[in-house]
Formats: C-alpha cells, sequence, structure tokens
DNA sequence: TCGGAAATTCCAGTCCGTTTAAATTGAGGG
DNA sequence: CCCTCAATTTAAACGGACTGGAATTTCCGA
C-alpha cells in the first residue's frame, strides 16, 4: 500500500506540533493553520490515519502519533535533511536553494536512493541547518539548543540550528558568517527585545531580536 | 498548471510509438497494451491531452503528439536519460539498477536539478544504454543504428544501444562485455533465427537470436 | 450554568483515472 | 457492393483521495 504524499504531510505537521506542544495532544485547529486547510479536513484525515493506524486520536483532545506513524514522519525528514545536504555539498545548490527542491524530493526518492547519499555523505548525523538528521531506525541524535535571546552574555557557544527557512534570511546570516558550526561569543543584549551584539570570527555585528531568536546555540568549551 | 503523471507517461508512450510506426498515427490499442489499460481509458485520456493542445487527435485515425506534446515528453525523456546517467557514474548504482529509479524521479525533478546534473555531468549526449538524450530544446542527436541481427558479417561495429530494461538481461550483456561503445565483430549469422557469433575483445561469444535483436550498432572505422 | 471557541458531523463536490458494456465505424474479403 | 469483424468510441459509472461549507456538538472557563 502507497502512502499517499498528503499523509506523509499530515504525519510530518503532526510530529513538528508535538515536538512543541509537549506532553497533550496536537489540536486540530493547529495543524489546519500550518497545512492551510479547513478543520473538517483535518478531522477526516486524522480519522484516516487513525484507521491506519498512524496516530492515536480521542474526539475533542487531540492527536499523537503512533510509534508506526511517528516511524514514517522520521522518514520523511531523514530524507528532507539527507536530501538538503546532499544538494548543498555535493550538487552544490546554494543554502537557501535546497529547502524548496528537498520537500519535493522527499516524497519520492527509494529507499536505495536514501542510502546511496547517506553513505556518499559519509552518514552525517546534522543537515546544512544544522537540524538532527534521524537515523534510518528513527533514531534523533538530539542537541542541547538554546535561542541566541536566552544566552549569557561574554560566553562562547556553538551555532547549532537555525530554525527558519526564509531564502532572504539565510542569505543574510551566510553573509555575515553564522554557518552552524560557527564558534560566536555574544558580546550584549540589548533590554526590550533590543539587537543583541555578537562577535563572529573576529568581527563584532548586531542582530535584530527577531532574528536572534531563530538562531539556536550549545555552548563551546572555551578554548 | 501542473502535469500528472499519468499525462507524462501517456506523451512518454505516444513519443515511443510515433517513432516505430512512422507517418500514421498512433492507434489507441497499442497505446493500450503498452500502458495496460483498456481502450477505453485510452480514448478518455486522449481527448483530454487534445483539449490540452497536447495531441492532435483524428476520430478512428489515431493520434499525434503536438510540438507542445512532444516537447513534454521529451522534457520526461531528458530527465530519465539524465536521471540513468547520474545514478550510475556519480552515485555508483549499476546498470540493472538505473532503470526503476530513473521511472520515478524523471516526473518529480525541477529544471534546476536537471540543470545540475546534466552540469555534473559535463552535458551528455548519450545514456548508459546509447540512447540519445535530448537537449533541453528537444533536439535529439540520432544514431545511425541497426539491429545486430540485419548487419553484415565479418565487419567491424560499435554497439550502440540496448534497447531492453530487463535486469537480467543487461547483467549477462555486462558479464560478457557488451557495453555501449565497444567494439565487436560478426564472425557468423546462423540461419532460421539462430545465434549470432561475435567477437568481443579477442573473446567470441555466441548469442541467441532473441537478444541479438534488442543490440544496435552502427558501423565502425576499421582499424 | 452559560457562552463562545474548538472540534466534529454531515453532506457535497471535484479531480483524476479507470472500467464495463453497448454502440459505432471503417476497412478488407467475398 | 455488401457484410462481417476488429478497432474504436460512447455512455455511464465507480472509487479513491482530498477538500470545504454549514450545522451541530462538546468542552472549558468565567
Amino acid at each position: 500500500m502507497r502512502i499517499s504524499q498528503a499523509v506523509e504531510d499530515y504525519l510530518k505537521t503532526i510530529y513538528r506540533l508535538e515536538l512543541e506542544s509537549k506532553g497533550e495532544g496536537v489540536s486540530t485547529t493547529k495543524i489546519a493553520n500550518l497545512m492551510k486547510v479547513s478543520s473538517a479536513s483535518v478531522t477526516n484525515m486524522i480519522k484516516r490515519l487513525a484507521k491506519l493506524g498512524m496516530v492515536r486520536y480521542e474526539s475533542y483532545y487531540g492527536t499523537t502519533l503512533t510509534d508506526s506513524g511517528r516511524k514514517i514522519a522520521l522518514e520523511i525528514i531523514r530524507h528532507h535533511r539527507l536530501l538538503e545536504l546532499y544538494l548543498k555539498e555535493i550538487m552544490g545548490y546554494s543554502w537557501d536553494q535546497v529547502h524548496d527542491e528537498a520537500e519535493n524530493l522527499e516524497h519520492h526518492i527509494s529507499e536505495q536512493f536514501e542510502d546511496k547519499i547517506a553513505e556518499l555523505l559519509d552518514h552525517p548525523t546534522h543537515d546544512p541547518h544544522g537540524d538532527p538528521i534521524p537515523t534510518k531506525e528513527g533514531v534523533i541524535p538530539e542537541i542541547a539548543s538554546r535561542p541566541l535571546t536566552e544566552v549569557r552574555e561574554s560566553k562562547d557557544y556553538l551555532l547549532g540550528r537555525v530554525k527558519n527557512q526564509d531564502p532572504e534570511l539565510l542569505r543574510y546570516l551566510d553573509d555575515i558568517g553564522l554557518i552552524p558550526g560557527v564558534r560566536i561569543k555574544v558580546l550584549e543584549k540589548a533590554p526590550l527585545k533590543g539587537p543583541v551584539t555578537i562577535e563572529v570570527e573576529g568581527e563584532s555585528t548586531a542582530i535584530g531580536y527577531d532574528v536572534a531568536t531563530h538562531l539556536y546555540v550549545m555552548s563551546a568549551k572555551n578554548s
């Protein structure tokens, strides 16, 4: 039984929302908003997913992925992130181009293709955005990460993930050297959601608060 | 307007059949047989294609591709053959594995992806089967080719294309060195559709008549 | 307990691709 | 020239996969 693209997209969305709203089930409206469909459609689809054993569904409460559903979601996410990396590293795509292409292809590559690119990339654990790539078995190598806005001043960090797909933003970050893995130091955080001043490779730069909320970092051992 | 995979597949098979039955339009039944659907389905679809301006359709006579339809068919074929080559040369697929993967992916890659792989392959003109790859503009670099069964004895040829996708056959040919581009000499053609004996790289081999009909060659300047 | 937001039900519609069965067409043999 | 038969088209309908509007129900918090 072939799994449709729509089903895969629903599962992916539910997975994402499950991460945020820890604990309780995912609400119908949230799914509807994120996917830009009516809530009626969502209820419909969720019932189908429940019948297929991919989600647990309790009326008026919310939805949770079953192991089977989560496995599919993670497989798609694995495809997506492997593809992003592959497109960038091997095919010469730029950072801001990979997302859309991966979004299409993730639904259509075979397991063999998945294995090949993983191999060619030497079985990577993180994609170009710094997001972890689930293993074939559905295990995610998690990383401790906090947004740049909630971090101590005058301390060294490694930029972990950039939680945003906006091409303009990505190009901007690229320009100023903010690439996942780079070492940065927070010099000053202006109050009242003001800009965050950081040091990247010797240069100091001020970043808008909104942008900073998308930059996740982990602490670096002081060199 | 997104073109569905089914439409693309119909156009592709009409294109193939047009090549064979030179002149007249392509018959409904032939399409039906090749695609393994009922002839009613074919008539239906062809009318849709006609409405979309992709084929010329005259009741009870047959179907012809319009320029617009042919362009789409050639684009898909270009995707297919580029992909086959890419999968083999860069991703390390074996000759007999590429077809199925390409058959899926051909419908889903973007123009950018197409361009990238063409570039990485240095804009090739033929795929691993020896089939010509249409250009982006829809021009096919044709090659003069006759099946091995209709060729003079004791003369040198270059193997051009292998017109068959059967993995088992492809592996067999690979084993005995029958790869597109290889130089071969026809030693003997047994009568009554008997085996064809050829010399490949010093070795002489006998090939069944049925297999030989799939091997297309062009004459080689005698070394 | 009540009001409103969230969720569900009910129903309908669309699109795409397909099939069966009956009717039609056209071409070649007698 | 007609007749038969195979090829083709028509007609009707189905089913899957989604989707949406509108009415209804549920739940929760004030």
